[in-house]
DNA sequence: AAGACTATGTCAGTCGCTGACATCATGGTG
DNA sequence: CACCATGATGTCAGCGACTGACATAGTCTT
């Protein structure tokens, strides 16, 4: 396989993919990564800015739906058109089930991941608050309803993953989202 | 400076601290620490377990004191007793103002400090899940009230760093919650 | 066909972090 | 007091992530 394959970059994430799957994050080399890609690792650091990164490309395409979205949302500035967001999100960007699935049991394997995870979702909301100021939302407000609709999703991402029952994203999420607008009058124990 | 001189750890945290402030994170390196605290790289990573953990030595404290108290909590399980225990840790942990807004200084200028940030406030997140589903409440209450407190917290804890009024944190963190507890029904804008 | 441009390769080096083993202070025990 | 167990520290060697500088090989334009 000499240069110039086309879809380098793909070639990288697949790879990544499988081999943090089969042996674990910490067990894999870049330079393993890079082999099986048929590239180098040098050539990896120039599609990635480093070895987690890996698993979280695409993710900008999530930021910059939400932020749209709210930002053209009909609705007034608020959790509401964070909901909205997430919930057209849920529907047009997450992949299978089953691959979710897999990338999230890798994440979930490390917490170098799972702190890269928590970052993109850090800056999801400070993107999503600074759309609400934008749409005339005051602090804080903004800051809050962008929280805490990402903290909502955060939830609902979690249930889907592990929902026995195979219910689609959009279910959990609304689910959740309505959970949010109830915490202030919790419903009875064990609801 | 032989061995044996007392308080190796703290020196360590202070020498950290100071250097990062002085040259910022990256342009630090662990040797450098250890010098000016008049040890070695090896020791330093017998007391810390990595390069940015030196920053959040005794968030473990908070952690316990926010558990016990939701455990402990005369509230019923809810957001409210998140809130509650905020409350408290606010007056017993924080330490001053100063101190506090050098160190975010640091963690605002290094992502990688800041992706270690979200992760500890994330356990915090699960731990409290946890106490309140201990406490009989049941999932996805459980899990959004605590997601949303810590949103409450962060953005309180944000804005007491940045306060030009320089008001007290236990004030933020009221106003944060009373915001929460009115996303459904959002203000008039500019609020 | 020549030159510009870009993706990749090569190489050397820094630094975070770890395991293995040596060494030194401290606190008992005989 | 000599002796030893224990725990904190030092020393050393090594891996692997990541970077800068430079060389090379494809592609595209003209």
């Amino acid at each position: 396989m000499g240069r110039w394959e086309p879809n380098a970059q793909s070639r990288l994430r697949q790879a990544a993919m499988e081999l943090y799957a089969e042996r674990g994050f910490d067990r894999t080399t870049v330079a393993e990564i890079a082999e099986r890609a048929g590239l180098t690792e040098r050539t990896f650091f120039r599609h990635f800015t480093d070895k987690r990164e890996v698993l979280f490309a695409g993710s900008e395409r999530l930021h910059e739906m939400l932020v749209a979205s709210v930002a053209s949302s009909s609705e007034p500035p608020g959790v509401a058109s964070v909901a909205a967001a997430f919930d057209r999100a849920a529907a047009e960007y997450f992949p299978p089930v089953a691959y979710s699935r897999q990338r999230q049991r890798v994440i979930d394997a490390n917490p170098a991941l799972q702190e890269r995870e928590l970052a993109k979702l850090d800056r999801v909301a400070a993107a999503l608050a600074s759309a609400l100021r934008e749409r005339g939302l005051g602090d804080p407000a903004a800051a809050l309803a962008a929280e805490a609709g990402v903290a909502a999703f955060k939830v609902a991402f979690a249930r889907w993953m592990t929902d026995p029952a195979d219910g689609p994203l959009v279910d959990h999420m609304r689910e959740c989202f309505t959970g949010l607008r109830s915490l202030a009058a919790p419903a009875p124990a064990g609801s």
